[in-house]
DNA sequence: TGAAGTGTATTAGTGTTGTAATACAGTAAT
DNA sequence: ATTACTGTATTACAACACTAATACACTTCA
């Protein structure tokens, strides 16, 4: 079963969550190629949140051939490959800001070293080793 | 020389990136109590944004007693310590969210395990080694 | 056939975010 | 006093994010 998590505080919006969270269900292999999603209505009543709201989130994974929809029948899993990116400058930017962001929060949080380090190793071994 | 490095495509609004990276110059001590920040129109012409943007961003730090302003003086910092946060759920869920984002990121660039774990923990360590 | 489930589309309204232009008020240096 | 810097405040506007209600069209299954 799969669980989305939405952070209603977080500055990043809804449809932007959703589609981050797909996306690394694929990556990691628990959303694989032929699988169906949620459907809309059923997905925005379980988060409480609006139906065009996961119909942005889908239909922008459907520009970008991860998923597709088909009317009547609800939204499948195109790739269960991950797609590789370029390393360009605003990727770099991009992750160091996640990194400054993610480091900070575990110093407020006081979590040693390891623990950070583990929790994001276990996600990216998640991704990568399957 | 303070540089502030805003994505204008990353989902997050302007003002909190503003916030978010002069909450990590304080922890990192990059910036210390005392010091003074740019000014609202320097900030904003240096950054291509508004000035109000600037304003609300100093507003909700000055709101967090992180910073003080003067009306005439400037912007300036009143606390060096970084101020610890109750571990919650809400809390993990933040700090999980942002480590699956991050592994997502590293696995698409193709980044080592040794590679992501190395961005994290230098900006960890720059802000708790201090 | 009919019912229940799918995605699709439209219109309207609200709140947030950021821009733009302008004016006011306090501080510091000359 | 004057000048040039500070933060503060207001109003208007545009784009984005999300909600709400409603209707349409396709698919599946009993």
């Amino acid at each position: 079963m799969l669980h989305f998590q939405i952070e209603f505080g977080s500055g990043l919006s809804v449809y932007r969550q959703l589609v981050e969270q797909i996306r690394f269900y694929i990556a990691s292999g628990t959303l694989r190629a032929g699988d169906k999603l949620p459907s809309v209505r059923g997905l925005s009543k379980e988060l409480g949140i609006n139906p065009a709201t996961v119909v942005k989130a889908y239909n922008i994974l459907q520009n970008d051939e991860v998923i597709e929809l088909r009317q009547g029948r609800g939204a499948f899993v195109l790739q269960s490959e991950v797609k590789e990116k370029k390393m360009t400058d605003a990727h770099f930017e991009e992750l160091d800001m996640k990194a400054k962001a993610i480091a900070l929060l575990a110093s407020q949080l006081s979590l040693s070293e390891e623990e950070l380090q583990n929790i994001v190793l276990t996600h990216y071994r998640n991704i990568t080793h399957d």
